[in-house]
RNA sequence: GCCGGGGUGCCCUAGCCCGGAAGGGGGCUGGCCUGGAGAGCCAGUGGCCCAUUGGGCCGCGUGGGUUCAAAUCCCACCCCCGGCGCCA
């Protein structure tokens, strides 16, 4: 039976493509001629060691069927056989190790739509939504971030604030600086009118997900290593997971890794794709190795929500799902009148378990800048081999593709939402599509979130 | 945290005391049978390696150990369930 993993497939069969696709990585390609090299020795000896293996029981199912007084010989034999393939199982075991090390290790086979290139310099927009409010002193950078393509704009006379100086300063309804004095930089607390927007921002989500036929899921919100280790690289799983102590568990970075982990060692018939999720929990990052990026406000921070979407799809369907869920999370902010743009991220910028990722990036006016919000995924059998994820087709097996999309993030929809609708006064539009989550409670903001006279705690 | 019970193929279960090729049931798939359906019967239903038909190996929670031979005996660990305690 040919149960194969892409990468493993192209390994034996088609070596080039492989390479391809670690050169368009910008990652070195020696280590494919490695692997190949390791896989023919272990299947050279583990041949030789099945053989001897064969022989020894042989030995061992005479013995019970002779007359005790004669096993002797017999038993020598055995005894022989046996310390020789102690010593093969040892040589193919490290054999086997060293190989499924390098194996472990090859990102996905990128897809061939995907732009070429060492880092996100290279990330090829797509396309663009929305009518972008332009201060005068940001025309430049706009017209640079939009360059190829002809976008509708709005020149704003006056300077929107950044949304971290926006939300402190002149709303007071946040404060990071009380909350990195408790538990360190890139914390927060939230007050009032912003509670409500996320608190909405979240059902709004859910509720435009689910009316697609995705099942809401709240997923656990720690991990042991090995099922995490199925979902992500050693790279980002160093880089962002936090480790609770003393325990085998690590904080989620996003629903997506428990949500896929959810089918760990299912096998799927056809009829039960696709299967889709919308998760929604808190998400926790370390955000190692971002020392002095977006240092002020609440865009990266350790703890934010997120609406999740997931899909776990028949191989030959994946790419239209990967399509359909930028679409759905376009969709969001569309309804947010958020002005954004879709951008090919290029190979040498994808994690090890995409094969092509798509962010909706939204424009903000006072950085001047097009900012990533949701990021789209299709990982194909990458996380599906790792964690025995399979499609049963009338005998033949396959690994189903898993996808991911961001439905949406609350800190960073804020911050967008803050910066996109605010207004020279000072107070912040609210989007007419959340009115309806908002209307629930009396003290939530409706229409606009006005600037409170003054902070609610003390410098 | 303490005490007890348990982990066998897609699911359930026998085997464990007393070591000698993992048996039964269910589900699913295919075939036979049928006017059709059902029942019945037969086969397949984990992973890997070699190969043209086919053959072999591994696998009973994990890792060690004893033995010619381990699901079975020994040691360590992990996980799940129940009870008690603690607790929002």
């Amino acid at each position: 039976m040919n149960l194969g993993w892409s990468v493993l497939e192209a390994l034996r069969e088609n070596p080039e493509v492989l390479k391809d696709s670690l050169r368009k990585r910008y990652m070195p390609t020696d280590l494919v001629d490695k692997a190949i090299e390791l896989d023919i020795k272990w299947r050279e000896r583990i041949t030789e060691l099945n053989r001897l293996r064969e022989k020894r029981n042989e030995v061992n199912r005479l013995i019970p069927r002779i007359p005790p007084e004669e096993r002797g010989k017999l038993i020598e034999e055995a005894k022989d056989l046996g310390r020789k393939v102690k010593e093969l199982e040892e040589e193919v075991k490290k054999l086997d190790e060293e190989r499924n090390k390098i194996l472990a290790s090859l990102p996905s086979i990128v897809h061939e739509s995907v732009p070429e290139g060492p880092d996100e310099t290279y990330n090829v927009p797509v396309r663009f939504w929305g009518k972008p409010k332009v201060p005068r002193s940001k025309l430049e950078s706009f017209k640079r971030e939009t360059e190829g393509f002809q976008v509708e704009f709005e020149l704003l006379d006056w300077e929107p604030k950044g949304h971290a100086d926006e939300l402190e300063l002149i709303l007071k309804m946040g404060d990071t600086y009380k909350a990195a004095q408790l538990s360190g930089s890139r914390f927060f607390y939230l007050f009032k009118d912003i509670v409500w927007l996320e608190q909405a921002l979240v059902m709004f989500a859910l509720d435009v997900i689910s009316k697609k036929g995705f099942i809401p899921v709240i997923p656990p919100y720690m991990l042991r290593q090995d099922y995490y280790l199925g979902v992500t690289d050693l790279e980002t799983f160093k880089d962002s997971i936090y480790k609770i102590e003393g325990e085998d568990l690590y904080l989620i970075a996003t629903s997506e890794h428990p949500l896929i982990a959810m089918h760990a060692g299912d096998t799927f018939v056809e009829e039960e794709l696709p299967r889709l999720y919308v998760g929604v929990s808190p998400c926790f990052r370390k955000e190692a190795g971002t020392h002095g990026k977006d240092t002020k406000g609440i865009f990266r921070v350790h703890q934010f929500y997120k609406v999740e979407q997931i899909v776990f799809s028949k191989p030959e369907e994946s790419w239209e799902w990967h399509e359909r869920l930028i679409e759905n999370a376009e969709e969001i902010y569309q309804a947010l009148e958020i002005p954004y743009r879709i951008v090919n991220i290029a190979a040498g910028d994808l994690g090890a378990s995409a094969a092509k990722k798509y962010d909706l990036e939204a424009w903000f006016p006072a950085q001047g800048r097009y900012r990533e919000l949701v990021s789209c995924s299709n990982c194909v059998d990458w996380q599906s081999y790792r964690l025995k994820i399979k499609l049963d087709r009338k005998g033949r097996r396959e690994f189903v593709h898993t996808l991911n999309s961001t439905a949406l993030a609350t800190t960073r929809t804020i911050c967008a939402i803050i910066e996109n609708h605010q207004r020279e006064d000072g107070s912040v539009r609210v989007p007419r599509v959340l009115r309806k989550y908002l209307e629930l409670f009396d003290s939530a903001p409706k229409d606009e979130i006005v600037p409170l006279e003054e902070k609610l705690i003390k410098d």
